[in-house]
DNA sequence: ATAGTTATTGCAACTCATTGCAATAACAGC
DNA sequence: GCTGTTATTGCAATGAGTTGCAATAACTAT
């Protein structure tokens, strides 16, 4: 039996065109153990395929966070990281001196959110945000 | 009297060396009313003395940046915002539907910084934060 | 005032990301 | 299977920001 991926079947169920370099980067994503970026995913591709754009790639990558199949984190690299939704979603603490990140259990952002909503009417989008700062050890 | 300006002040007292270039920057952050862009400095700048670098512009930016005299705002537009410090800092919640901005107050994020340096001995750096999401009217 | 030290600037090249437009190729209907 | 429609891609140009390096010019000490 062929797993098909749970991205590839939200794309065609909502008749987007499965085209072979979407289908690519949806498994450079999946297969990624880590937050991958957009130059990874390129990379990746053109190692084995190299008819990929690096547009598409980002295009690919702006349909599929409209989605919400991928979150979009900042880490603070001056590049930005993809993961995918389904894969859990947790914020990150990264230390601005030593590099270090911690994760953060979603929970505590949660009251923000609520507060948010309450006083201001405001649905806040806090997935997956990296805080920036100092950790124990860097701290002054 | 010649009031000068509390940022040229720091600078001099810190040892930076007071350029031109580096006074016109200053200025025009300081006399601005709203959060300014690095190209809006620029073309202020170039409009009626056009001897100043757009790479200068932002190596000035990062050392105020440092040097906590502005701060950074990622207003989700696709460029970068500054404020001077002393003007007082405060959040936006940024409408990612009509782009409506409402300042929010400091005080909302304290006791997420709190739980932070408690439970994770993190230092966060929440100062002049943009929180994206969806206002009231533009809610689902 | 002048000269020396070195922080700062300008320049040009580069990185990451976005966009308009013409060419291409998925998919639907026959 | 073939054809038409139009979503999607590639390309090339652009925008925002960064960086290495040589030239310049603040500031210090004389």
């Amino acid at each position: 039996m062929t797993q098909t991926s749970d991205m590839v079947a939200e794309l065609k169920e909502r008749g987007f065109r499965l085209t072979p370099q979407r289908m690519m980067i949806v498994s450079a994503i999946e297969s990624s153990d880590h937050h991958i970026s957009a130059d990874e995913i390129y990379s990746q591709i053109t190692e084995s395929y190299p008819v990929v754009n690096i547009s598409t790639v980002y295009r690919t990558l702006e349909l599929l966070k409209r989605l919400n199949l991928v979150t979009e984190t900042d880490l603070g690299e001056g590049r930005v990281r993809y993961h995918p939704f389904a894969k859990g979603h947790h914020h990150h603490l990264v230390c601005q001196t030593c590099g270090s990140m911690t994760d953060l259990d979603e929970s505590l952002l949660t009251s923000l959110e609520n507060s948010l909503l309450k006083e201001y009417s405001f649905r806040a989008d806090l997935r997956h945000l990296a805080i920036l700062g100092r950790c124990r050890k860097c701290a002054d």
